[in-house]
DNA sequence: GACAAGGTATAACAAATGTAATACTTTTAC
DNA sequence: GTAAAAGTATTACATTTGTTATACCTTGTC
């Protein structure tokens, strides 16, 4: 494995951190003040509290700070579908001892599911077999 | 209002501490040597880690300590099955806004998924539709 | 061109977490 | 019955996370 990739891996993005980037992963670069206005109805968060968010994934590297017409903008570093797959592999190593198909057991009877979001997920998986 | 942190009145367990509590799940009570034992080959956790691990999942109140025979044992205060529900919560609304389906997805896309694997939760989805 | 509003950089501080060390007490093995 | 081993209780300390606060700097407005 390549250095920068072992350095990627890690980054760690916590629960706060990751409400942020959410936001920047749907539309970037935003400056603070525009990803403080998205955040409003989901946080509380006071405008420090985001700025010092934005410090930290600066300093881990998940992002990148420009200087725009004087004012700082952030992009993200990091792909969505990289970072989520990370958490998701976490999660079903912590809880399920990686297993996949226990840890779907476990959402199936838990989960009160639809007859259609049912539908949805055999069809899904009909699709899977066949390829 | 969702904020999605939790409230203090509810208990947290950290990871290290949520392999403690497997171990007292499968069997208890158990002495603090006793779950020392059984992390062997899973952590490198020195045996003071483990104890303090202890010490704080009692002041959690997630187990209770007894001396019988004139060593502390542990036995768990919460269900596993409560706990992981919470944290399998936790994840979904993190990652998945909530949705167990698009979560589900997210893992039949991602897991390679073994024939026999995708049959058994073909089976699972189809006794779940007849309920 | 001074000022208020907002931006920036830096610091603070408590709780949670990971990871033990110390110092005393009890039990066990000779 | 004493010394080593094991246990207990208390403390420590660095890092991460959540949550601001302070103090300085820029800029558009009057």
């Amino acid at each position: 494995m390549r250095d920068f990739e072992m350095k990627r891996d890690k980054i760690s993005i916590s629960p706060s951190e990751w409400e942020i980037m959410e936001i920047l992963w749907r539309q970037s670069p935003l400056s603070a003040s525009e990803i403080f206005e998205a955040l409003e109805g989901k946080t509380t968060w006071n405008n420090r509290t985001v700025r010092s968010f934005l410090d930290r994934l600066e300093q881990k590297k998940a992002i990148a700070k420009d200087k725009k017409h004087g004012v700082n903008v952030y992009t993200p570093l990091l792909k969505r579908e990289q970072c989520l797959r990370k958490e998701s592999r976490s999660f079903l190593e912590r809880f399920f001892s990686g297993n996949p198909v226990s840890m779907m057991t476990h959402f199936i009877e838990k989960e009160n599911l639809s007859k259609e979001q049912i539908e949805k997920l055999q069809q899904l998986l009909e699709t899977k077999k066949e390829k």
